[in-house]
DNA sequence: ATTTTGACACTCT
DNA sequence: CAGAGTGCCAAAA
């Protein structure tokens, strides 16, 4: 029988598609957002990876706005993007439109 | 229950 | 792209 999708799997969703995303490439909230089933819940996407740490490591620095700006208060992100071969256009924002993932790539 | 807040997005300007 | 305005949704106050 169908249940709700609660915490839990979001989670799930959520880490293992942005597990996917390549070394060198970017993706964005809404992105993800669509991919598990809710395009209109970006901020959600926002809220699991702000406590993503305490569930592993994932590259949650390779997900972005829909401008290409980076996230508040995450001052490794522009580093680790950079270490990765990620161009930015200025102090917060990476050139999405170069790197942006796209699926089956 | 109502308001504020936040790792957001879309449409115009 | 930057800014302003509006829509969205869940957690916290």
């Amino acid at each position: 029988m169908h249940r709700k999708v609660m915490d839990e799997d979001l989670i799930y969703l959520v880490l293992s598609l942005v597990e996917e995303i390549p070394i060198g490439f970017v993706s964005t909230y809404g992105q993800i957002a669509a991919l598990i089933g809710n395009p209109k819940n970006a901020r959600l996407v926002g809220r699991v990876l702000s406590m993503s740490e305490y569930f592993g490591k994932y590259p949650c620095h390779r997900v972005v706005d829909h401008s290409g700006r980076i996230a508040p208060h995450f001052k490794n992100q522009k580093l680790l993007l950079q270490e990765e071969g990620i161009h930015f256009i200025n102090e917060n924002h990476v050139d999405i439109k170069r790197h942006k993932w796209k699926i089956g790539e």
